[in-house]
DNA sequence: TCCTAATTAGGAAATTTTTCCTACCTTTGC
DNA sequence: GCAAAGGTAGGAAAAATTTCCTAATTAGGA
């Protein structure tokens, strides 16, 4: 079972995720609005594309048809992780860690955050 | 200064980072090995790609060239990195590491080494 | 009803990425 | 010196991804 969205497909699965079942229009709008500019017409292709893939299922029930995720958010997006983790950092999250912290990018309340996390899990 | 390294491109930086300048047939027989097979003359062409887009630079004094790498490991993984976290954590990487501790994957060393590193951020 | 606007479907084409055939050099061993 | 082995270069082609034109269909409003 491997899911390799595409770069593009994965821009889709996000819109997705965040807005629920959503008609190609509102997907389109959205990737305009938020992302990058983008023709009506690609849009559709690559959800037509995507659902034969079994990513994404489809409600034709009225002319706007509704497409909704198939891939579960948790668990695709912490495979693309995992697989990042892996290639990038030979599978260790603490060289990740040191490479995030180190570049100075992360900011005092999500260090906060992570620390609590640390913190809960301890306590299991 | 954009540096979007492709799926093989990236195979070939991280086998030079890992052991240094190197020729094709060392590259090549390297991926062969540990990643994937490959001919010869593909990892050759696209070594050749990557002195063009100026991410590798070519020692040809004698007639085994050697490759080196340009884009410096650190700061390129770290842009890979953050990409990443933006487009798939909006930029959170607490949420990043909630998935990956959820994921349970990750084993007791990881995480004292994480410990550390936080610990040691605070003394600063 | 009839015209317009919105939508889907089906290609086709453009781009990007990857693969590798083949010709030609250079080195090495006999 | 010459053949064999191992390199590089160039181009073509295959594969994967992305884009979007256009025809057909449907819904809605005048």
């Amino acid at each position: 079972m491997k899911i390799e969205p595409t770069k593009s497909e994965l821009e889709i699965l996000q819109v997705l995720w965040e807005k629920g079942p959503s008609t190609v229009r509102e997907v389109n709008d959205f990737l305009n609005d938020q992302t990058r500019e983008v023709q009506y017409a690609s849009t559709l292709k690559l959800m037509q594309i995507m659902v034969e893939k079994k990513m994404l299922s489809r409600d034709e029930t009225s002319m706007k048809h509704v497409y909704r995720v198939i891939l579960e958010e948790q668990s695709t997006k912490g495979d693309l992780l995992n697989k990042f983790v892996d290639s990038m950092y030979k599978g260790s999250v603490s060289s990740m860690m040191m490479q995030l912290l180190g570049n100075k990018k992360t900011d005092e309340k999500e260090l906060q955050a992570i620390k609590e996390i640390l913190k809960k899990l301890d306590n299991e």
